[in-house]
DNA sequence: TAGGAGGGAGACAGATCTGTCTCCTTACCC
DNA sequence: GGGTAAGGAGACAGATCTGTCTCCCTCCTA
């Protein structure tokens, strides 16, 4: 299996370059130089850089899928509070020093094809995260789970967005934090 | 005044093509092809691409001020109002074909860098639109008019990413409006 | 021990990028 | 009409990008 570490190691460099400097920004020879790989592997593994990119948007909508909601789960029992601990995992993430917004809408921004498979990873990791919610708010016991699902994953956008561009982590998740604690309310009480 | 004439005509287009393919992966010659201006004539105006870029953003940034603004107060006429068509004029432009996002925040992804210009060009916008809602808040009575205009803020940036990335700008606009009317009911009427 | 696969180092090709410079034309103003 | 500034067209330099290729070394296994 050293071909595969040597893989993972390669997708796990560029996932931090592609995050934090964006896509066209990074050369393939800064990722190399980085892993401490050399081309002829790359292109071995992958076809192209845009391959690459494919296979580092994969894997990281992979470990944040986990660790997040690892994290959720962690911070709350109930159904409810979870989704308000949403918030509070989301903070914990723009206060990374190497948080630079989310990977997915700062791909989209540079590949704006409608046809682009970047795209479709972009849509298949937002997909996920607003199922995710929606089956918290569904056991939370919300008549319609889908509509408070995703005006929470708006605000939780909107907070990501926010946190970046501010650079106020904290304000971003606060402010979030308590606009999603009314919308849950009035969604479970009022019905 | 010719000389103003192709520099605005060259922002103009720099704020197209910046704005559909992004901003490293928007060539210098591409602008000048389609602005059917010459090279030279840049530079005269423009040290550095990264002064065009700089240039684009604000310029962009008094337009989309003016359009936006100038359409809801069309489209209403008490503050609440205001406040519900601001995510219908929204929606209006995630419908346009020429929607890629927000610039803004697109630029952001690409420059990661603390220091730059560019960052404070876009933390300058959204302070602006923040400013702008919190007036629209205080105009409607809320008791908290920042602190709603955040959570309104909120909901905006997450319905166009969302709209974005979807591509159906309809249902990230009404999902927000939806959010939206209830904070407001909340604020206005509980205090 | 021999052979094959994986990989490092890096030359190389071809494209593209930013920014400068030269040559020429046009337009405007005194 | 002459001088001046703006601008077009494009060559050019130097850097950088992706992707291929060669040469060599090092394992691992039969």
């Amino acid at each position: 299996m050293a071909a595969s570490h040597r893989r993972d190691h390669l997708i796990d460099t560029a996932i931090e370059l592609f995050a934090e400097h964006g896509y066209h920004a990074t050369g393939i020879d800064t990722v190399l130089a980085r892993a401490g790989v050399s081309k002829k592997t790359l292109y071995r593994h992958f076809r192209s850089k845009e391959e690459l990119i494919l296979a580092a948007l994969k894997k990281h909508d992979g470990q944040f899928r986990n660790g997040f909601m690892r994290q959720v789960e962690a911070a709350a029992a109930s159904p409810r509070a979870r989704l308000i601990a949403v918030f509070d995992v989301a903070e914990a993430w723009f206060r990374n020093d190497r948080f630079y917004g989310c990977m997915f809408i700062n791909a989209i921004g540079e590949y704006s094809a409608v046809e682009t498979p970047i795209r479709r990873a972009c849509q298949d990791f937002k997909a996920m995260m607003r199922g995710y919610l929606e089956g918290l708010c569904r056991d939370a016991g919300a008549p319609e789970p889908a509509a408070l699902a995703e005006e929470l994953a708006l605000l939780l956008e909107g907070a990501i967005v926010t946190a970046q561009v501010s650079q106020e982590p904290g304000r971003a998740a606060r402010v979030a934090k308590a606009a999603a604690g009314a919308l849950i309310d009035q969604a479970l009480s009022g019905g």
